[in-house]
DNA sequence: ACCTGAACACCGTTCAAGT
DNA sequence: ACCTGAACACCGTTCAAGT
């Protein structure tokens, strides 16, 4: 029996199992994808083309893909509330297989999905009147704060082993502290880069009412 | 003539290997180091017991090593400025080998010269006045920041291909713009940052001249 | 002690089959 | 069109040699 009557196989399928597993803490392999789906590794290249690099896109689309984009770019709400979602989902979203994230920032992104993604921050950063010409560092620190949180996320828990050559950083190290590290580390760097933001905005109120115009 | 009269390998010429091939874009492999050195893959493994996961700590090790943190801790140069520098060096450092990035950050830090970086950072911090309830989460923004940002510096020149279903980005996207976009981004970043630890300051003059007393 | 070479298990990918 | 199984080049690691 080389073939069933109904399809085993998808990109989407694939796509899914391989971010199922990596979130289980397995490596990103072709024969652990197939395995996991009780197929050989070779039939996965009948369903993508680009082998590998290819199953790595087709992984960021699909984690990039639960993300409610609607009303983010409806001027009716503060562009800094619409930020601030922007960055946790894009951010909760990572976080959620962080082990591959090293993966999925490697690649360059040409898929639909991510793209309109980016094209949203940049609505909402016109909405809220930053030049242009600026956009493009403020979509980069913003990038930097995501990747880098989730990553952190996924860091071993005692990130640090203690030392009594450093006093300072042992008494910060106590596991209790870890807990609450990222996600305090994710909420400073929102707030700060709200604030940044601001700060780039001749007038506030003055944006926010031209995006309204016709 | 299976041994030489001096020895070829040592954990530092191995790491420095691994440091300057990557860095030259290739993949980090066993072979491609011991092809490097003129050496049999096997050999390595006389000089790091860990294997290949040991060799990604001594890379890091080896980069880190590099930065300069005299004068950091020295309370008579404002905390912003030594902030600042800190960040700088430690993304310059980063940088370098941008490729090996998604290698470095996987592994625990349990090297002392990466300890001693956070060790400095967090004698700044206490410098500056910041509460220690909250200094891991501003470590934590740092982290993000510096790694974000030197990943960013890794990303295909044309990080997004252009669409005209997507107006803003694809507008956003020009050559120039990108050249600007890592540089830019880290800027804006280390400002947010400094702006936000300014804020959870209670008494600046005052956490400054507490780092005096003996 | 240090390097070699053979050996093993494994991964990514291709390709000629089979249905 | 879709899956299999053999095949190839390659990687990480070990281990019995050789000096």
């Amino acid at each position: 029996m080389a073939r069933p009557k109904k399809n085993i196989l998808s990109p989407q399928i694939i796509a899914e199992t391989a971010l199922k597993l990596v979130d289980k803490g397995h490596d990103f392999t072709i024969p652990g994808i197939a395995a996991e789906l009780g197929v050989n590794p070779s039939s996965l290249y009948h369903h993508v083309n680009g082998g590998r690099a290819e199953i790595i896109k087709l992984m960021r689309r699909a984690l990039y893909e639960q993300i409610d984009l609607s009303g983010l770019t409806d001027p009716l709400l503060p562009w800094q509330v619409r930020l601030e979602y922007w960055v946790r989902s894009y951010r909760d979203a990572s976080a959620q297989v962080p082990a591959a994230l090293p993966l999925l920032v490697g690649a360059a992104v040409d898929d639909s999905v991510t793209l309109q993604m980016y094209e949203v921050l940049f609505t909402i950063l016109d909405q809220a009147g930053v030049a242009q010409g600026r956009q493009l560092a403020v979509a980069a620190m913003l990038d930097a704060i995501v990747i880098g949180s989730a990553i952190d996320a996924a860091s071993p828990d005692p990130l640090w082993s203690a030392d009594e050559e450093r006093p300072r950083l042992t008494a910060r190290a106590d596991p209790e502290a870890m807990t609450r590290r990222t996600r305090e580390g994710l909420n400073l760097a929102i707030v700060a880069a709200v604030a940044q933001i601001e700060s780039m905005v001749p007038d506030p109120g003055q944006a926010e009412a031209d995006s309204q115009r016709p």
